[in-house]
DNA sequence: TATTGTTATACTCTATAACTATA
DNA sequence: TATAGTTATAGAGTATAACAATA
């Protein structure tokens, strides 16, 4: 088009709506897999996304979280993370165990049917992200996380410097 | 997508599928830019992620759109729309307009108020854009956005046009 | 009968803040 | 006083379903 005559004020603008263009896709591609995930768990596990989380970081951790660890790993606040743990309690699948230190505390850890549980919805969870990633080959998939790296920490050539 | 603010990519395993790995980078990264979008939106505009969704659908169609077209453009369910529209309606920044065919219908588009603010709002959002994408350079941007491509449409050798 | 839109209701997820028990 | 956790409440955001008006 008009390549040699390019304004920087007008090719700005340019790029302003392609980043634009370029969120919304991010936005509507992540939305759509979350949204695919979040039913499939209900439908099948009768579990929501944070809760699975939740489940996620215990499985991590085998000796147990306190609850204000878990509030912190989940970057939500404390009274989330109370009601999350009672309904998983209260399905016996995690367990609330008073510290020896500490009574004020607790350590919340998966129990055996806890772990039997998540081991079996993070299997049916990675086939499910397998397939719906599936479009993109394994090459394309290593360059999509390149890319969302450096998205996420800046640029591996300029990495945050304080100056 | 309303979100818990887990930073997903801690989940990933030394031993999971590189796909889930690429997935929990995907999510970590909408969901911060996402929330970063939200809280401005929040703070510096009063208005919420659904309501600015709302007036740049109008904005697209200066004619109008009807509630059930809204509906289906944002991929929520009727009575969400009605109330949408009654608080946009509530502080004039929309407008509902009896159809003369239908008299079901309703004609919702946005008054020169609402104009005038989401151009300001849309400004704004679009800078946020420009600089929570900015650590990845142009040519990125535009390598993404294929990637992108390609996982929402399929593989190229089974397109499904639409953008 | 079908469609457009509204109303009523409920559930999840989230935050804030007051509160209890312990340190 | 400070910290760990709970409880109470509020408010987005979403869905379903019953409903009224109109086609």
């Amino acid at each position: 088009m008009n390549k040699h005559h390019t304004d920087m004020e007008v090719r700005a603008h340019a790029d302003h709506h392609a980043s634009l263009r370029l969120w919304l896709r991010l936005l509507s591609c992540t939305t759509r897999i979350e949204d695919t995930i979040r039913q499939r768990l209900r439908e099948q596990f009768d579990i929501t996304l944070p809760r699975f989380d939740l489940m996620a970081q215990l499985e991590r951790e085998p000796q147990g979280l306190s609850m204000s660890e878990l509030s912190r790993r989940m970057m939500v606040t404390g009274g989330n993370v109370t009601a999350i743990v009672d309904q998983l309690e209260k399905e016996q699948l995690v367990l609330r165990q008073t510290q020896v230190g500490d009574r004020r505390s607790f350590t919340v850890s998966l129990t055996s049917a806890g772990r039997e549980a998540f081991a079996a919805m993070a299997l049916a969870h990675e086939g499910w992200v397998v397939e719906l990633l599936s479009p993109l080959a394994d090459q394309e998939q290593t360059q999509l996380h390149q890319l969302l790296g450096t998205l996420k920490s800046g640029p591996p050539t300029q990495p945050k410097e304080k100056t």
